[in-house]
RNA sequence: GGUCACGUGGCCGAGAGGCUAGGCAGAGGUCUGCAAAACCUCGUACGGUGGUUCGAAUCCACUCGUGACCUCCA
């Protein structure tokens, strides 16, 4: 019997017993990424933690339906007037139209998180792509009195919000009267009632090419807005999971929150997740600190943090060795030693592949009881918020019985048929489906290696030792170990 | 200034009142023709100062330090 599952609620700011509204679907949505430039290590550790998330509920038999949007307008450099919109600024540097960087990054980011192994969601949105949404959305915020029109762009009202009732701040804990106003000469505020509100609608300046007719002139969405009308229409005004960054928190959580409340009288999703952030050199990894490493960066090699290309499942192990509410603190070391560990793991997983069933024996063996309790130790750690580090520690246990059993330094006598079969689909099933490791190398490169293997066995059986060893030295070159053991040679990648 | 986190062995990191994860790197050993891989063993860490307690890395207070959000950022 297994725990509940727990997932830390930013909401409520404690661990609840996850409870679907209609089990056993689950709707989720991430906020996805504004395509106006490669993305970074952040957007990685927020794909992939919540990745891991939707792999899990899966597993768990829910039939999730994961909603990760694409913003391609709206998101403006500042939350000011005379802000220009994101992917407009880079289609201007750029010389190409919109549509085209929108899509050049759309692109990109996919080919990324095809790389890293993260899901395609069920559903991937676009802003521009549901204009009307998000219109009507605004039209009814403005019926229930809670946004007001300046000069074609359209605000909400924060403070009217809180006057009917509601309370602005709930997710970020702030109070709006103590909300630092002022201090910052910030040009374009003047329009609005209140430093606070923030727009839902914006008007379009002559020169704007992204634009749309509206009731209330030519003009973009706000960012905010966006997440708000998707996530209501593809998974209902009532979710599940909403997920996102840290530093989505305020204020783009906060203001989906007001919207839904204005709109629908809902928190939008009942459990709200957030990622922490990787930091490096002791601070924040931010496309506006510019210290920020690309992915494309990072498999290449090409950064001056970097010494070599690491590969993609390296960051995920990075990733996933951090619970993901705890900030990542990248580092060059840190990569090195999460390759190593990962591909340890996967080494391991081959041998388990090759253990053979019949050399375990019918009755109870000696390390079974070992094996059931890490076995349930997986599930127990992603039960409690996804500890996908305490579940990685329980892998390795079960590694260390893995190579026990194959290089002969556990016997087969002691384990049983049943604990070596539970011991094969847990492991496979965490390290594999859960986490969502895979191989980095070519298989062709595998089947090569294979007919070298076979020279290697042929000369060693001669006694063929100058042979023996410049074969050895050769694969070592292409990062392959060959080992022998109680049963035989075999081989395994070493980088 | 407000709000909130965090500080764990060389590095990355779980944990969270007694049973003192795990990985990487390092040392020793077993195995091996020699290696490699694997396995075994080892380092006894929790910023500082007080306090609560039979007992604290874990709770409390103070303190030092770092960071996040309050402005776009996954």
């Amino acid at each position: 019997m297994q725990p509940p599952l727990l997932i830390y609620n930013s909401l409520t700011r404690q661990k609840e017993v996850f409870k679907p509204l209609s089990p056993p679907f689950v709707g989720l949505y991430l906020c996805g990424p504004t395509v106006y430039g490669k993305a970074h290590l952040g957007h990685a550790r927020s794909a992939i933690a919540f990745d891991v998330v939707v792999r899990y509920l899966r597993q768990l038999d829910y039939k999730v339906r994961f909603v990760r949007n694409i913003t391609d307008v709206g998101h403006l450099e500042r939350d000011l007037d005379e802000g220009e919109d994101k992917v407009a600024k880079q289609a201007r540097l750029e010389e190409v139209s919109p549509m085209e960087v929108a899509q050049r990054y759309t692109n990109s980011y996919r080919k990324n998180m095809e790389m890293l192994n993260v899901l395609p969601p069920s559903i991937e949105p676009c802003a521009s792509g549901h204009i009307p949404e998000q219109i009507e959305m605004i039209t009814s915020i403005i019926q229930k009195g809670l946004a007001y029109l300046v000069d074609g762009s359209v605000y909400f009202d924060v403070v009217k919000y809180n006057q009917v009732g509601h309370t602005y701040g709930l997710l970020s804990g702030r109070i709006l009267s103590e909300m630092r106003v002022g201090t910052r000469a910030l040009s374009g505020q003047e329009v609005k009632k209140n430093a606070a509100d923030f727009a839902l609608w914006k008007k379009a300046t002559p020169s704007h090419i992204m634009r749309w007719p509206s009731p209330w002139g030519e003009g973009f969405p706000g960012w905010h807005i966006e997440c708000t009308a998707i996530g209501s229409k593809y998974l209902g005004a009532q979710f599940d999971i909403h997920a996102g960054g840290l530093d989505l928190l305020f204020p783009h959580h906060e203001c989906e929150i007001a919207q839904a409340q204005a709109a629908c009288a809902t928190n939008l999703a009942t459990y709200w997740m957030h990622n922490n952030l990787v930091t490096i050199d002791g601070a924040k990894m931010g496309k506006s600190l510019g210290n920020f490493i690309t992915l494309d960066e990072f498999f290449e090699g090409n950064h001056p943090s970097l010494d070599q290309p690491y590969s993609p499942m390296a960051l995920r192990f990075c990733m996933l060795q951090t619970h993901y509410r705890s900030t990542l603190s990248f580092s060059l070391d840190a990569v090195k030693a999460a390759h190593q560990g990962y591909r340890k793991l996967m080494n391991g997983w081959y041998i388990l592949c090759k253990l053979q069933q019949d050399g375990a024996v019918e009755e109870k063996g000696g390390i079974d009881d070992s094996i059931y309790a890490e076995c349930a130790a997986c599930y127990s750690a992603m039960n409690d918020d996804f500890n996908t580090a305490k579940v990685l520690a329980s892998l390795y246990h079960l590694l260390k019985k893995i190579n026990g059993l194959y290089y002969g330094t556990l016997a087969y006598a002691a384990i049983s048929k049943s604990a070596l079969h539970t011991l094969t689909t847990t492991y496979t099933t965490f390290l594999i489906d859960i986490l969502g490791f895979k191989e980095d190398h070519q298989a062709t490169f595998a089947d090569g290696v294979e007919v070298i293997l076979t020279l290697y066995k042929k000369a060693k059986a001669e006694n063929g030792y100058d042979q023996v060893e410049s074969i050895r030295s050769a694969l070592r070159k292409m990062g392959v170990a060959i080992k022998d053991h109680h049963s035989g040679a075999s081989w395994e990648y070493l980088s």
